[in-house]
DNA sequence: CGGGTGACTTTAC
DNA sequence: CGTAAAGCCACCC
């Protein structure tokens, strides 16, 4: 099956831990370690993680980390949404339902189809 | 080494 | 307000 390759790329990743003491860590770990600091009850945005790891112009890559990131890892990558407030991932959880929900589960408020990031938004190392 | 890809963002019309 | 296109860059094949 076609799974097996994606396999092979869900276990690179969750050799995640131990590269820790490499001096060149990916830039798609980078962004897992910032989406899991992340508090409950906040969002955050592509472009936020982007500027904190120091790469503002490539949101993009952040995006990208996420939809590559193994189910098994304990990321709230619900808590990542576009510059709008919007589910932009939503396809990743089941659906635009499903990922509001789950966002609304850990309290946080929606205004019309996005988050409301006037109350919501977090920006990474707090400052 | 080069081309394709993407859970973004911004600007332009 | 809506759609379109360009800029952006790490990772995979």
């Amino acid at each position: 099956m076609k799974s097996k390759n994606k396999a092979k790329r869900s276990d690179d990743l969750l050799d995640l831990p131990s590269r820790k003491n490499t001096r060149s860590i990916s830039f798609y770990h980078k962004v897992y370690d910032i989406v899991r600091l992340i508090p409950k009850g906040k969002v955050t945005t592509y472009g936020a993680i982007a500027e904190t790891i120091g790469m503002k112009s490539s949101s993009r890559l952040v995006g990208q980390a996420l939809r590559s990131m193994p189910a098994e890892m304990d990321i709230p990558a619900q808590r990542v949404i576009n510059h709008a407030g919007l589910l932009s991932g939503c396809h990743q959880f089941g659906g635009y339902e499903r990922m509001r929900w789950l966002l609304e589960q850990e309290g946080v408020k929606f205004k019309g189809d996005g988050v409301d990031m006037e109350k919501h938004f977090w920006k990474p190392k707090g400052k």
